[in-house]
RNA sequence: GCUCCGGUAGUGUAGCGCGGCCAAUCAUUUCGGCCUUUCGAGCCGAGGACUCGGGUUCAAAUCCCGACCGGAGCACCA
């Protein structure tokens, strides 16, 4: 008989060897700020390094000083986002630090006659590759190549001048296996080690002989470095090496952001389009956490959405979901009205509402206001001569004209349906909501200033987070990030 | 051209290695109801899927073959 246990929701089983510690690790480029992408594998490694008491570490992956060019600021971000998260690595491992470790290899490498210093122009070796031949320079003497290694090392031949390769086999029925690249020369100055190396491995290179350094137990990766995998497995067997377990998940695309590199983000980012890394348009950790999103809601959201194979494209609804089950319970409620519009209230003088913080706790806050209240233009455009409605909290009025708006204030509420809006007091302050989708403009509340940095709800209009509070000619003016 | 991988409700996801307990799990979305101290909140309820065609079998989401669809690799990118 077989069992099949009930198992929480959550990511599927790590499949474990036994006995041996687990070791994750998130290998990102820093060449730009974790986008929600990255943000998923933080979060997936660093949970099973939690669930199985194991380590994890970050590792940094910045061998291209070229065409990803690696953001000096960058490596801080993620230190700062892995906290946030509540990932704190066990370890950080900085690449472009350890390049004496990748020569060391390459050397034993081309000792062993299992990797070759190849001259062929790009163009020439596919020619090679295409005809499952092996180049000239595949027959070069370990003597010679050693030769032509220090050559390189040395700085003798130009970029694109010489490439060391691993020998695999070029008649391997698939292409992608063949006779790969190892290390490359790449003479521009590092952000971070400046112009010491010419010589730069590559991601099949680098990560393969961290990843058994490091003791990494378990990969996962995006299904498109799946070759990567059967690449540096000959690697793994030219040295002897066991490999690490793997696991493979698909491109996730998230519904309202689109498909966007973080090459392509950074130079919109400098162009001006954006106002930083954190603009609340962009579909990066830093924005979210400004947008005021609570890191264990965007840890269920990527739990809940796994490990598979499988291409996905999640909505960002799911995320909202788990959010406002984090966040309802400690938003306080204020009023704003966006697109404001006057509305008099014939015989009245001043009024103090007495309103909730929030629904569920016995908390009031007091909102004043003269005989003018302003409500927001999405109600305005609905009201009807004669209509009944709530101002929350405060009193009922009947409308008695819309243009210019007057409302004549009722002594006893209503019984039964009544539409119940929310409202500005006429000493109400300006609000500034940025959203993914533009800018909103209100009044609201002024106390709502007394709540920088805290995520609260602008009753029927959603969530913010108090973002910042200027002082202008004309008064205050509070900036929210728009959450969902 | 060569090679690899995947396809369960609108969207994710469980189940698939060891076929029956699957008239298929959970979440989200959608719709309806309740609440009216808001709502895009909460509570209750409903709807909605095994890509297709063959085969094996008493029995197939699960195993086999084929088709179709989708993604990826064949970079001196990560």
């Amino acid at each position: 008989m077989k069992e099949k246990e009930k198992r929480e929701p959550g990511l599927p089983e790590l499949p474990l060897a036994g006995g041996e510690k687990v070791v994750m690790r998130f290998a990102p480029n820093p060449n730009g700020a974790a986008t929600l992408g990255s943000t998923r594998g933080i979060i997936v490694n660093s949970e099973y390094a939690k669930m199985h008491d194991g380590k994890f570490i970050l590792r940094f992956d910045d061998t291209d000083p070229v065409l990803k060019r690696p953001l000096l600021e960058a490596y801080d971000w993620y230190l700062e986002d892995c906290a946030w998260l509540n990932a704190e690595p066990d370890e950080v491992v900085v690449a472009s630090e350890r390049m004496d470790l990748y020569y060391k290899y390459a050397e034993e490498l081309l000792k062993k006659g299992v990797a070759y210093v190849c001259f062929c122009p790009a163009e020439t070796f596919k020619q090679y590759k295409d005809h499952k031949r092996p180049c000239p320079h595949r027959a070069a003497d370990i003597e010679a190549n050693m030769g032509c290694w220090k050559k390189m090392l040395n700085g003798a031949y130009e970029e694109k001048g010489a490439v060391l390769r691993i020998k695999t086999d070029m008649a391997s029925a698939d292409p992608a296996l063949r006779d790969w690249v190892a290390l490359r020369i790449l003479k521009r100055a590092h952000p971070r080690v400046g112009d010491k190396y010419v010589v730069w491995p590559t991601l099949d290179f680098e990560s393969a002989i961290e990843d058994h350094l490091l003791g990494i137990t378990h990969i996962i990766r995006g299904k498109d470095l799946m070759k990567s995998e059967k690449r540096q497995r000959f690697l793994y067997d030219h040295l002897g090496w066991k490999y690490p377990t793997t696991m493979v998940w698909g491109r996730i695309k998230i519904q309202e952001f689109g498909k966007l590199s973080t090459s392509e983000l950074r130079k919109r980012i400098e162009n001006g389009e954006y106002e930083g890394w954190d603009d609340p348009q962009l579909p990066t950790l830093k924005a979210l956490r400004r947008r005021g999103f609570q890191p264990e809601a965007i840890r269920r959201f990527f739990i809940s959405i796994g490990v598979t194979q499988t291409d996905i494209a999640v909505s960002m609804k799911n995320l909202y979901a788990e959010n406002r089950k984090a966040v309802d319970a400690l938003a306080s409620r204020y009023f704003f009205v966006r697109n404001p519009k006057e509305m008099k209230l014939k015989d009245g003088l001043s009024f103090v509402a007495k309103a909730l913080k929030h629904p569920s706790k016995e908390d009031y806050r007091e909102i004043r206001t003269g005989n003018t209240v302003y409500i927001s233009g999405d109600d305005f455009a609905k009201l009807k001569q004669g209509q009944r409605i709530r101002l929350k909290f405060l009193c009922d009025v009947e409308i008695e004209q819309i243009e210019p708006l007057v409302a004549n204030v009722i002594e006893t509420p209503a019984e039964g349906e009544i539409s119940i809006i929310q409202w500005a007091p006429s000493e109400g302050i300006k609000v500034v909501v940025k959203k993914p989708g533009g800018t909103d403009e209100g009044i609201g509340e002024p106390l709502i200033a007394s709540e920088l940095g805290n995520v609260v709800q602008f009753e029927r209009y959603g969530f913010v987070r108090i973002d910042s509070v200027v002082k202008k000619e004309t008064g205050k003016e509070v900036v929210a990030y728009f959450t969902h």
